[in-house]
DNA sequence: TTTTTATCCTACCAACCTGGTAGGTAAGTA
DNA sequence: TACTTACCTACCAGGTTGGTAGGATAAAAA
């Protein structure tokens, strides 16, 4: 289950593409618009900002700002970083000691093929197809 | 993620499906092979009695035995059963209450398309296949 | 009928995760 | 100097996870 962190951060990620203008965005802005806690912003975005996809400003005038193009900005990168791992299993994620049963485990496959299922479902995702994406219209098709 | 229930309960039953001759099968027997604590596989296995998928039995001479064929046994319907629910959000989860964002949410149709992904991928696996899965096999294709 | 075997049921528990809040410090602008 | 904004750290309540413990109940064997 994706929790809040990561997706409060695509949500951040789209407004800050969204109201893109050059200049900074205050994270207060996009708290507002989005209906989120800047406190429990300001703890979920720094890691962002570590990993090279937005940068922040002090001071009057300051704020963040995409660094890549939305385009190049893959959703899931965003849910990897801020989720730690997209492993849909314990034996799978990225810390996780080797299993003494994988040689004879029958259900490993099936995980590790969910796993690649996952990972490049999400790949194949930019923020620019988020910001063309219209719910309603798509919500027929599903 | 998935919790050891669910994958518990897949191992219990492939490995009652591996050990099926007409009989019932004490699940001490299966939590010595499974290395599993029988206590905690007690408390994980009567949701699979109450929906049909094994039957058990009292005293001596009982245990467990499968209801339906292995290969009717679907994984998705196992891991929704003892997990409660594969959403990957909690807006899709079974008793979330209706989002107020929908209407406006960008990433709504993602996390749809997401979910109906996890099911079909799950519900596209039964029991009988996983008794066939060789894992150090699989793993070079993947 | 007693004993043995097994399912089934409920309560409890420690550790961890989630989704925050609170209170500051550092840095830059006016 | 005053203000604004990012950034950092500690704390916390509530829920989930992964069990353990101790039985009650049912059925077959002795």
């Amino acid at each position: 289950m994706i929790s809040t962190r990561g997706r409060y951060a695509l949500r951040v990620m789209i407004d800050l593409a969204e109201h893109q203008n050059g200049s900074y965005i205050p994270m207060k802005d996009v708290a507002d618009r989005q209906d989120i806690s800047l406190k429990y912003l300001e703890r979920i975005v720094p890691v962002l900002t570590q990993e090279g996809f937005i940068e922040g400003l002090h001071g009057k005038g300051g704020g963040y700002r995409l660094v890549k193009a939305p385009e190049d900005c893959r959703v899931g990168d965003i849910l990897r970083l801020t989720e730690g791992d997209l492993a849909p299993v314990a034996c799978l994620a990225k810390g996780a000691q080797p299993c003494g049963r994988a040689a004879e485990c029958r259900t490993l496959a099936m995980w590790q093929k969910f796993n690649t299922l996952i990972n490049d479902y999400f790949d194949g995702i930019t923020i620019a197809d988020l910001m063309k994406s219209s719910p309603a219209a798509d919500n027929y098709i599903i």
